[in-house]
DNA sequence: TCGTGTTGTAAACACCGTTAACCGTCCCGT
DNA sequence: ACGGGACGGTTAACGGTGTTTACAACACGA
């Protein structure tokens, strides 16, 4: 009977199950619900202890929030691993609709990442000592940015007239394009410089726009109207979606 | 000294109070902060006073939404009353903007207002004798309903092609467009009856779609990456609306 | 064996929502 | 004039919360 108390298992264990019982109360019970003491009840332990692994409960559903990233990048990923490698649009449809049912499957979790007053979360700042610093956040914004990278090293998108792009966002669309070159290289797709233009890196932020209004407004039921079956609205903002950008929607 | 205590002023004005102190703490210190007993300290009375008037912190939450719809409804107004009678154009950009510039300076209210896991919220059952029903609300949707009704009533829009509303949608556009139809008549608004075919609804549609995505993800911080200036993002925005519809911004 | 670090505990503090019992102060009907 | 509600407040209490403190058990290396 090895039975491997808790203070035998490794830290990491610990710290994972503290996590995933979180998350559990987060889904089933709400924020409100997730509580130190209910949290410690279900490991059998007390509130206290679990001081030993989490500064705070913030400490702790920030970390869980990183947790809720990176299952819905995996849970993206493993569409993707359904869509034949080279159909380029497909991974992006199965991306937007996956980030779709995604959200309306655990609305919760999506109003704790996607809908919170922003709790100065975007902070990166690392000054190499410095101990913030806490990625994943944008599991989702990588996987469909490098899908929409493949698709644009693939097909030849309709590119809007050129100065249409607002003056006083070149700067940022310039450094957001440098950023995206920089991970769609790092992930070994070849992508001609001239593909990503100004217009191209705007129209993706028009559609992310669109996306998450969608998602964001089925998920708090904050359409005008009752919409009885929300899905063909989806369908169809998607197909315009590729319609704009001259691609067929070969759903 | 007339010295008027609680006792005396009508019960209405202390409900107000109550209700104005805890929008105060909600604006201040977030939504967690909202405490009957912080509540009750603010007014110098002790917290189970406040049952009262209120059956339950929910209730009293309740309540204020109502509060930050109305009051977001009457500024919304007040913006119109700068914008000439007949400027429909300028009346519907004033309202875009006007809901941008209100989320960004309330982002506690907006979230609690728009970006909320559906609480069963849409609560109008009445039936005749039912207690439940809580307008407001929609202050804003009938507002900007209000407006395009009234510029759709004097400009004629670039009705997109016809058939391009997802069938599964007609049914629910229908009672939608029947909705629209008796407010804006009920506003006493002259709209002739084929100026709101589906094709019309259903941009009114995505056109809140795109107009609550770009507010929701700069109150919220979730841009793909940094913007350093989002205005010029969302006039940029307003004015494609505009275009897509065929009309002029006259910014 | 002797620290020493790790991981748990119990006790306590201040705060929370909510309920119950109580207590004046008005006002209204008899 | 007097009794009795309704009203609007109080205090006390219950069980819950985050968090801190002090303490106890165990593991492990010097």
């Amino acid at each position: 009977m090895t039975e491997t108390t808790r203070r035998d298992r490794p830290r990491a264990d610990t710290e994972r199950e503290i996590r995933q019982q979180a998350r559990r109360l987060l889904v089933e019970q709400g924020r409100e619900a997730v509580t130190l003491r209910a949290i410690a009840r279900q490991l059998g332990i007390t509130a206290p202890a679990l001081y030993r692994y989490y500064d705070s409960r913030e400490d702790l559903l920030r970390r869980v929030i990183d947790d809720i990233c990176l299952d819905l990048g995996a849970e993206l990923t493993a569409d993707l691993t359904r869509i034949d490698e080279h159909d380029a649009v497909g991974g992006v449809l199965a991306v937007c609709r996956g980030f779709r049912r995604w959200a309306l499957a655990h609305p919760q979790e999506f109003t704790l990442v996607f809908a919170s007053p922003d709790d100065s979360a975007h902070c990166e700042v690392d000054e190499s000592t410095g101990k913030m610093m806490r990625p994943a956040k944008d599991q989702f914004g990588r996987i469909f940015l490098n899908m929409a990278g493949k698709l644009l090293a693939t097909h030849k998108v309709l590119v809007p007239e050129e100065e249409k792009v607002p003056a006083d966002l070149r700067a940022d669309l310039i450094a957001f394009r440098g950023h995206l070159l920089a991970q769609i290289e790092h992930e070994g797709i070849e992508l001609p410089e001239q593909a990503l233009n100004l217009s191209v890196v705007y129209l993706m932020l028009q559609f992310w726009v669109r996306l998450y209004g969608q998602v964001a407004l089925e998920v708090f039921g904050r359409f005008p109207f009752a919409v009885a079956n929300p899905e063909p609205l989806f369908e169809s903002m998607l197909t315009e979606l590729f319609d704009d950008i001259g691609l067929a929607d070969a759903s």
